[in-house]
DNA sequence: GTCTATAGAGAGATAGAC
DNA sequence: GTCTATCTCTCTATAGAC
């Protein structure tokens, strides 16, 4: 056995929790799959909720970190001007993404789509907490690259953006088969390149003229 | 009592899943909520998985008749000519975000949207079923709006709106606490006005011309 | 650090009186 | 149709031997 039990128990969990969901999920699933004894869950994180949280940590820390990466260096590149849009965009989606390639990654990426989706206060807090500072990054640099959409824009905008992000890592290897093979099976790269120009067409998009919460018609 | 017992159970069910998912909610606290007896939901639908399937169904018809109706008037209006691209998108995504005008209506699009990035093999093949007609309809129409896009690309493209309008539906609520108050609470036409485009903007963005599946970078 | 055994709570489902 | 009572199962968590 090489790994540890403690990170056969994490790995086994991540895999469960990305197919089931966290309460469909129970420890003795677990520590069945990962091979292990069910008290061994207590014992390395003292309850489910903790194990949880470990999931998540794992992975959190260093995707934000490469975003906020990422994100510098296409600001260094750019010099005296702002990053394309598109750089800004890459350095958001992509790290996530991209964490798809190793296998573990992708259940994570698809695990993290869904739970973003999902309304568990707690687990959103966590989140919450460990984004605040990216989604302050980027909707500096987002704003500064647009300058003519209001700050709330910005951020209703940036909102689309994580949900087509979302949705893309929680679906993305099901649309082949829901498209009756129309789609093929394809890289995270070429994933990448489809989802980018798409975000940054929308991000670029002119600023609707409606009246705003008068009319009841578009 | 105003409501017969069925309809109290189902709309507690819908409330509940929709705050804490499916399998976080018992049959117990489904009963409380509506002030019912515990026996009476095996009574009226036999099983915990026949009263989700019942709180999908009396929704999910409904709203994709009003799409595939909403459709048909923005063709009937553009004549001979394909409708815009943002009538199509509207007839899509306006019904869906409309529903939550009725609180009712509102708990439910949460519970679709975040149901939507869920990977329930069940569930899943309910929606998809529900859904084929109105997938095959939009996915046309976008097509011959868009006659530059090869078939792939459009179904790849409307997975991104689905996504930002499934993120959107099950979020926007939030969205003035994540971003500390600079998104402020808005109507769901507005909602719609800034929604509808993005999605536009996206789905006209030019292809890109990236070499496919061989470069690694962009 | 790993195991067995079990406590104790809560789940879905059902039998049967009314 | 609605209720009480209860069966049976599974859950998380823990005590205590090794």
């Amino acid at each position: 056995m090489s790994r540890s039990t403690r990170e056969r128990i994490v790995e086994a969990a991540e895999q469960l929790f990305a197919e089931q969901g966290f309460s469909a999920t129970s420890l003795r699933n677990i520590t069945a799959e990962a091979g292990v004894n069910l008290a061994a869950v207590n014992y390395h994180f003292g309850s489910k909720d903790e194990l949880i949280r470990n999931v998540f940590a794992r992975r959190l820390g260093p995707l934000n970190d490469e975003r906020l990466a990422a994100l510098s260096r296409a600001q260094r590149d750019a010099g005296e001007r702002e990053p394309e849009i598109e750089k800004i965009i890459e350095a958001f989606v992509g790290p996530a993404l991209r964490m798809s390639r190793d296998p573990g990654g992708m259940r994570f990426i698809q695990l993290f789509g869904r739970t973003l989706s999902q309304r568990n206060d707690d687990i959103h807090r966590m989140f919450t907490d460990q984004f605040r500072q990216v989604l302050h990054r980027f909707s500096e640099a987002l704003g500064r690259a647009l300058p003519e959409l209001p700050g709330e824009e910005i951020f209703w905008r940036m909102m689309f953006m994580i949900g087509s992000m979302a949705h893309t890592m929680a679906l993305a290897d099901k649309l082949p088969e829901i498209t009756g093979g129309v789609c093929k099976p394809t890289s995270v790269e070429r994933l990448i390149e489809r989802l980018v120009p798409f975000i940054a067409a929308g991000l670029r998009a002119p600023l609707s003229t409606a009246t705003g919460e008068v009319g009841d018609d578009i």
